[in-house]
DNA sequence: GTTAGCACTCATTAAGAGAGAGTGCTAACA
DNA sequence: TGTTAGCACTCTCTCTTAATGAGTGCTAAC
């Protein structure tokens, strides 16, 4: 059997109507509420067949159809046409992506709660990651006796501070020192490398000052072994997701909300994470809670570099279009505003 | 009508009695269950006083009777048992707290997440205030041409970076210079009172570099602005209040975690903030989103002052016994911590 | 003052009836 | 051969009704 263009009027009538009423459709209503010019007994053979197809399904026999994971697949990839953001919409982004923000941070927590407001949909944004990037620079500054702070910039931008010990008290002089063998050593090479090759040699270098370069390298391990695991991906409008009927459960709230928490699950959901845009629908999810989410993302680049990834979470049952067009728009808008800013 | 000894243990068998079931009780459960030596129609009859006393109550005719808040007042001010925390909780506590963790915001997070999970409540921790912090030190380290990295220290132990634009490249030596001045004027004064005298005399002083002193005011009276608004509340366990069965409702739940989302909200949960501990019940509260809920909250300190404060919220029916002893003991060990540590 | 007994109340649960939306199938029609 | 009208059937949802059970207040006896 084969789609042709009343099929595919159909299952686009199906989808568009599921999307906006979360209620199962019947061939009636079909007939009644969009024009195709045929009654609902022939629209009434044709959803039999889209039913055979994969496309569409009945919760219970008797009820009305709504779509299959597939149909809102055939959608997607098929039926739907394009769609631009609104001026409205464009001009929001565009007027807070002038706001003079330096930090990436401030950046991705901005974004992550815009692109939640505009859709009305959870929004996932995974910042820099960080163990891609690579050691820019650090300093010493004083801070108590016996303690300095440690500030490390990073060449995607970032800037991080910890506080260590160094026991003894050293002179401005003997800091910028130690910090120039650890900056002339690292530059340029990612945390992950550093790790591996370049500490014990520092070491060997500055013996002297035992204490502070104890220090320094424990928290750099620290740091690197944070690196490595945490990303942290930043969540907005989880409320939102509270909002959908098919949340009315408790029991489903507690357990999405509980993934909520967990950052690697959230990891997995921007994942498939090749360059470009990502509609992951339903069962294409690996995590069984998001089974019946939908997940739109794309990445964004700095100097022509993958750098992060963007998206928003809501149910199959979803505005695809106008999702794809915010978060299409909204990843442009993060490049140019990163790429500028460095 | 008096209060009198049996009054005392009835009242005492319905709360313990419902903040383990949730469930209203009746006179034959309380003569089942509780020892008291007389017959189901006497409690009924003491239980008649003390509805009439105001301390219990019934959510309908003829159902069992519940606590009302003056009655879980009592409860606190008159027949709880002082409470210890357990040996096994507080090796967690300690275990927890000897881990070397210097920054201050991770000391904080560290001691929500710990807070909720003890208690199974959600917690609430508020950080040392900025706005009565003072100035501490700042200084300028070199990031891209034509920014610069801010770095503040504040005397409370905090540090916060920021970037800043300043038009024309700088030695390090200027750069110096300028927070050389910034630093002798500024030092020991409280973020408030910099913000409100300081800043034009340096910017007289410091007329030369006109953009890095232009930016850097700029930046600080953000940071100042900032500071007098948003004292961040750390919120941790709060998935605990789905499980409980007050919260059954998605209705409620939605309100809640709405709530939970306004900083300034939490901020009054806090409020009543005077030194040591303090428990709030139910109605006691100023936010009605929270009317059926209790809160222990209490201050810590660094050096003998007062710098924030530290609560677990639940619904009124919660284990007060339990919450005040671990509250009480988590300031304690906060106190101890932060007074080391400096 | 305490207790047993009893009529009464109210929430909760289960079962049953009816309505409504929708389906699949058959037969008639263009 | 594709389209349509008609009809019996299915399943959910809602409303009503009845039964159950925990609990109360009151009265009278101990």
């Amino acid at each position: 059997m084969q789609m042709d263009e009343r099929k595919r009027k159909i299952l686009r009538a199906i989808v568009q109507d599921y999307i906006a009423t979360a209620e199962p459709i019947g061939s009636r209503t079909i007939a009644r509420k969009f024009d195709l010019g045929v009654s609902s007994a022939t629209i009434r053979n044709e959803m039999a067949d889209l039913e055979d197809l994969g496309l569409i399904e009945q919760p219970h026999t008797s009820s009305g159809r709504v779509p299959s994971d597939a149909g809102y697949r055939y959608f997607v990839d098929c039926l739907m046409d394009p769609q631009t953001i609104s001026d409205e919409q464009r001009e929001i982004i565009e007027r807070e992506s002038t706001k003079r923000i330096h930090e990436i941070q401030e950046v991705i927590s901005h974004t992550s709660r815009l692109l939640s407001e505009l859709t009305n949909l959870t929004s996932l944004v995974l910042g820099p990651q960080k163990g891609k990037s690579t050691f820019g620079k650090m300093h010493f500054l004083p801070y108590q006796p016996g303690q300095v702070i440690l500030v490390i910039v990073k060449e995607n931008g970032t800037v991080e501070n910890h506080i260590i010990d160094i026991g003894e008290n050293l002179t401005a002089e003997e800091l910028q020192q130690v910090a120039g063998v650890f900056n002339q050593k690292m530059r340029g090479y990612s945390l992950g490398q550093v790790k591996r090759s370049l500490l014990h040699e520092i070491y060997n270098e500055l013996s002297r000052q035992r204490r502070l370069i104890d220090n320094t390298l424990d928290m750099l391990r620290e740091i690197l072994d944070d690196n490595e695991q945490e990303d942290r991906i930043y969540l907005g409008g989880t409320l939102n997701m509270l909002n959908q009927p098919e949340f009315r459960d408790l029991g489903k709230v507690k357990a999405l909300f509980k993934v909520f928490e967990e950052n690697e699950s959230l990891k997995k959901l921007l994942q498939p994470y090749q360059e470009g845009l990502n509609v992951t629908i339903g069962g294409e999810n690996t995590l069984k809670e998001f089974k019946g989410c939908s997940v739109i993302s794309a990445t964004y680049k700095v100097n022509g570099l993958t750098i992060g990834a963007v998206g928003v979470l809501g149910p199959t049952r979803m505005d695809y279009g106008k999702a794809i067009a915010i978060v299409d728009f909204m990843t442009r808008s993060l490049t140019e505003i990163l790429t500028k800013r460095r």
